[in-house]
DNA sequence: TATATTTTATACTAAATACTACAAAAAACA
DNA sequence: TGTTTTTTGTAGTATTTAGTATAAAATATA
């Protein structure tokens, strides 16, 4: 046990309540106050324990990261052929952004953007967040040619950074309000078009 | 002449202020005073003029959406094989993404899926233009389709959504801070897997 | 010239916002 | 038991923000 008064709060539940708010309003709309009715914790104990509201917004961006990552290592791993575990892991992004009602999009791809001049650090998470997604999913690609299940032809970069646009698109049409259904029509059509 | 004084401001000159201070930081982190300033008018002018901020951002949204949509046709209607017209139009849109520094991506795509939940009318802006870029592309590729530029045997709704998808993702990664060089290659690329 | 109309400009209000000072509470430790 | 440490909770402050009341300015028209 710690030296002082123990906190009140769960961390998990106070920052998955802070990245609901954050997913749904985006950065700069969501103020202190709002963070503190959902969160449950007056404000002090929120600029102790978190900082301010720019870092707590960063802490739910890794949080939302960690969860896709895993989703992708999770159907790469399953060994499923290589258009089976992408279209498996589009339909587990889908889920995710129309998870809720209205869908909410990926947070990432719907607030960061907007957000990323007035806060440079976001701006620098956003970029990072891309490029790793572009080199896990390339990597993927390698595997799958040296497995022969991709023609040694294809340039995994660029191959890759189009599956990340099908994602980032399925994101952006989730959160206009396109149909879990029609997304994943376009997901599994995008595959079978993409990976030969 | 109208009845009234006369007024001071150029419309045109005053929403580009207006829509260059939007792309940057988005509807929500853009103040009513910051509006002002940039768009050298007062409070009460601005607001008889042109109502509150979000109908502001709606029209400069819809200026920015009519700008690609003409460079869209201005392509489309040059007489250029489809792959030399989309791969114009792509490098249209990395110009008009990267034109400031830092670059700024699309106004539309960057700033209002944050905003489309809070201002449904703007979400409703952005399901609308989404849905009619859909619409123009599939259009343009069914007559692609008829001239023997395309195959038949391509679904051209699908197809011009992953189309979009490419724009919509140039916009995110020039946003990011992605070199037109390397946007232009992915582009390029794009093109060349997806038109045959 | 006098009146009607519209825009401009200043100044204001009420609310929201980010952030903090301060003291009480709740634990460990000497 | 008393001291130290950390969190909590209340109550603030100074700033920003959206929106407006009011009057003066600048035009057309009667």
């Amino acid at each position: 046990m710690p030296r002082g008064r123990p906190r009140k709060f769960d961390e998990e539940v106070v920052l998955n309540a802070a990245m609901m708010l954050f997913w749904e309003k985006g950065l700069s709309a969501t103020s202190i106050d709002d963070l503190s009715d959902v969160m449950q914790m007056n404000k002090p104990s929120i600029y102790n324990a978190f900082g301010g509201k720019e870092n707590i917004y960063r802490l739910t961006l890794k949080r939302f990261a960690r969860q896709l990552d895993t989703g992708l290592e999770a159907t790469f791993n399953s060994g499923l052929p290589l258009p089976r575990a992408l279209i498996a892991f589009y339909n587990k992004a889908i889920d995710l952004y129309c998870q809720n009602d209205p869908s909410l999009g990926c947070l990432m791809i719907c607030t960061a953007p907007s957000a990323s001049l007035d806060h440079p650090e976001v701006g620098a998470d956003l970029r990072r967040l891309i490029r790793q997604l572009d080199k896990v999913l390339a990597q993927h690609l390698l595997t799958a040619q040296k497995k022969g299940e991709l023609s040694d032809a294809q340039d995994v970069a660029q191959l890759a950074k189009l599956l990340q646009a099908v994602l980032q698109s399925i994101s952006l049409r989730a959160r206009s309000g396109e149909s879990a259904n029609s997304l994943r029509k376009f997901a599994a059509y995008s595959v079978n078009t993409l990976t030969f």
